[in-house]
DNA sequence: GACATATACGAAATCGATTTCGGTTGACTC
DNA sequence: GAGTCAACCGAAATCGATTTCGTATATGTC
C-alpha cells in the first residue's frame, strides 16, 4: 500500500482535446481537424484562427486516438535479444542511435524491445504488430535462415533487415559489402608483406559471416596466397572469442603474422590477448577489425578496421521503412553499401624476428 | 504515384477484433473483454470458451483502442541526445538494453527517441507526453540544474532519473554512490603506494561529476594526501578527453603515478595516449576507470574500474517507474547503489624508475 | 431570377476496446 | 408464490481524432 504523500505530485494537467479547441472557437470538430491537417477545403482565415487557438491552448493531438482512426502507429519496432549481446555490441548500439535519429527525421519513433527468451522472439514480433504498436520493424543481425523474415513476410508486415538472408531477393534490406571489404583487407595485408593471414570469424548463423569468409578466401586468391582452412577460426563477434582465437593461433605455433577479425570487438579481444602473451601489435602481429566503431580509434594500438557508417545505414533504413509502410514493394528497397579500410596502427609490415 | 508492384507483397492479414470474437461466440463484446481481462463476474466456463476462441482466431487486442480508452500507453520514453554521445557511450547503451529488458518484465515497452537539436529536447518530452505515446520517462545523464526535471515535475509527468540533481529531494531517482566509490578508489591507489594521483573528470554540468570530484578529494584526505587542484583535469566522459588529459599531465612534467578517470571511456583514452607516449601501464602509470563496462575487461591492459551493474539499475528503475505511473509519490523512490572496485591490470604499484 | 457550381463547414459514423448501468435468470427465503 | 439476492451477461456510452456525407452560403451563368 502506498501512502498518499503529503505533497501534491500529480497535478492533473489535462491535455487539451480537439473538441475543446473547436468549442473555444465556436466551430465544429472536423473543421479543427482539417485545418490542423491543412486540408484544402478550409479557408486560410479559418486555418489561421484554428492554429492560433490550438497553440494558445497548447493542444497536441492525442496520438492514441489518431492512431486508432488512421490505423498507423508512427512507430517502428526494433528488437534486441538480451542474451546475445544486444545493445552490448558497440556497433549495434551506434546503429540503434543512428536509426532512432534518422527515424525522428521522418516523424517516426523507435520502439525498442529487449527479448529475454529467444523462444518468445517471434511471439513478440507478432504481439507488437497485432497490437498495432508499430507499423513495421527493423531487424538486426540477420541469420541465414531467419524465421523472423518468413514470419513477417507471410503477414505482409513491413520490415527491412540489416544484412541479407536466404530470402533477400524478396524483402527489403540494407547491407555492407563485407565480402568485398574482406577481400580488400587481405590484399591490403598481403601488400604489406604478410603471407600467412588468419581470420577469426563470426557467428556462423549470421548471413554476413559467410560473406566475410568468402571475401577472405577471394582476397587470398587475388593476392596469390594459398587458402588454408585451418586458419579460419570460429567466433561469435565477441571480444572473448578474439582472445580465444588468438590463443589457439599462438598455441598451434603457426607462423601467422596477420589476423582479420569478423568485427572490432573480436579484434580488440585478440589484441588484448596478444599483449598478454607478450606479442606486440603490429610489430609481431597485425590485427584488423571490421565495423569501424568509435572505440576502435581509442584502442591501443588504434585499430585498423573496415569502416562503414552507422549513420548512413540508419538514414537509409529510415527512408526505406517509410517507403515500405507507404506501400512500396520490398524488392525496390535493397541497398549495398561499401566499407573502407581505415588504416591505423594495429597493422603494419611484419618486423621479422 | 508509386506503381503497384507485380508481386503481392501486402497480404491483407486483418487483425482479428474483439467484436469478431464476440460474434463467433454469440456473446456480447463486454463479455469477451471482461473474460479476457479475467473479471470476476464472468463464469469460468464462459472465460474458458472465450479464451479458446480468442486463441483460435489469433486475437490480440489492439493496444491503440485499449490505450485510448484506458488512458495508458504501457510505454516508457527514453530520450538520448544524438549530439552528445547518446548511445555511443558504452555504459549508456548497456544501461538502455538492461532497462528495455527490465521494462519488458513489467509489460512495458521502451520508446527510444534520439533528439537531434538540443533546443528541441523539452519540446520532444512535451510532445511524447501530450500525444499520450508514453506514460512516463527515464532521464539519463542528469545535469545539476536540469530543465527537464522542472518541466516534467510541473506537469506531473511520472519520471525517474538516473543520477541526482539539485531537485532530487522531490523526484524519483536512482544513482550510484560515486562519491564513495571515488574515495575508495583513491584509498586503493594510495594503498599501492601512489602519492600523486590525478583525476580526469567528467562533464561539469552533470551532477555526478561534482560528486566524483568530491569523492576524489575526500579519498585524498583519508589517505593523508594533499589536495592539489591542478591535478583535476576537466573532461566530458569521452575517450578523447582522456587522451588530452593524459597528454597535459605528461607535458606538465608532473610526477603523477596514477590517474582516476570519470568513466571507462576516458580511462581507455588515457591509456591509449600513454602507450603512444611510450608510457607503460601500469608499470609507469596506473589508470582506473569507472562504470565497469564490458569492454573494459577486453582492453589492454584490462581495466581496473569501479563497477556497478547496469542490469540492476535497469531493474530498479523499471520497478520505480511502474510505481510512479501507478501513483506513488516520487519521494518514496530514491535509491543509492554502491560501486565496487574491480581490480584488473591497469593499476599496480609503481615501478620506480 | 432561376439554376448550376464552388467554397466552407458540421452532424454523425467510425476505429476497437473498456466501462457504466442495467436486465435476466435461477436459487433461496418466508 | 411473491420477494430478495446473487451471479452473469449485454446495450449503449466513452475515449479523441478522422472521415463520410451532406448542407448552407456565395458566386457565376444565361
Amino acid at each position: 500500500m502506498r501512502s498518499r504523500s503529503t505533497e501534491t505530485h500529480k497535478v492533473p494537467v489535462k491535455r487539451a482535446t480537439l473538441a475543446e479547441v473547436a468549442e473555444a472557437l465556436g466551430v465544429g470538430k472536423p473543421t479543427v481537424s482539417r485545418a490542423l491537417n491543412n486540408y484544402p477545403d478550409i479557408s486560410e482565415e479559418t486555418k489561421r484562427r484554428v492554429r492560433e487557438m490550438a497553440n494558445k491552448l497548447g493542444y497536441v493531438g492525442s496520438s492514441r486516438a489518431r492512431q486508432l482512426q488512421k490505423g498507423a502507429a508512427d512507430t517502428i519496432g526494433l528488437l534486441v535479444t538480451a542474451a546475445s549481446e544486444g545493445l552490448q555490441s558497440a556497433y549495434q548500439s551506434e546503429f540503434t542511435g543512428a536509426l532512432a535519429a534518422a527515424l525522428d527525421g521522418h516523424g517516426l519513433d523507435l520502439l525498442l524491445h529487449a527479448v529475454q527468451d529467444p523462444a518468445a522472439e517471434i511471439e513478440t514480433y507478432n504481439r507488437l504488430w497485432q497490437q498495432g504498436k508499430v507499423d513495421g520493424f527493423v531487424l538486426m543481425r540477420t541469420r541465414i535462415h531467419d524465421e523472423r523474415i518468413g514470419f513477417l513476410m507471410e503477414r505482409g508486415v513491413p520490415f527491412v533487415t540489416q544484412g541479407r538472408s536466404d530470402l533477400s531477393a524478396h524483402h527489403a534490406w540494407i547491407d555492407i559489402d563485407s565480402e568485398e571489404a574482406f577481400a580488400e583487407a587481405i590484399e591490403f595485408l598481403a601488400g604489406q608483406g604478410h603471407r600467412r593471414i588468419a581470420m577469426i570469424s563470426g557467428d556462423p548463423d549470421i548471413y554476413s559471416t559467410t560473406l566475410r569468409e568468402e571475401g577472405y578466401r577471394s582476397g587470398l586468391e587475388s593476392a596469390g596466397l594459398p587458402f588454408d582452412p585451418s586458419l579460419i577460426l570460429p567466433g561469435d563477434f565477441s571480444a572473448a572469442c578474439g582472445r580465444l582465437g588468438l590463443k589457439q593461433l599462438v598455441d598451434s605455433a603457426s607462423d601467422v603474422t596477420a589476423i582479420v577479425c569478423a568485427n572490432d570487438a573480436t579484434a580488440m579481444g585478440a589484441i588484448s590477448q596478444a599483449h598478454e602473451l607478450g606479442l606486440s601489435v603490429p610489430q609481431q602481429l597485425s590485427v584488423m577489425g571490421y565495423d569501424g566503431v568509435r572505440m576502435a580509434e581509442m584502442f591501443s594500438p588504434p585499430l585498423t578496421t573496415l569502416s562503414h557508417s552507422a549513420a548512413e545505414s540508419g538514414e537509409r533504413i529510415a527512408s526505406m521503412i517509410v517507403g515500405l509502410v507507404g506501400g512500396d514493394a520490398p524488392a525496390n528497397h535493397q541497398i549495398l553499401l561499401p566499407a573502407q579500410i581505415i588504416e591505423r596502427r594495429s597493422t603494419g609490415p611484419t618486423a621479422k624476428e
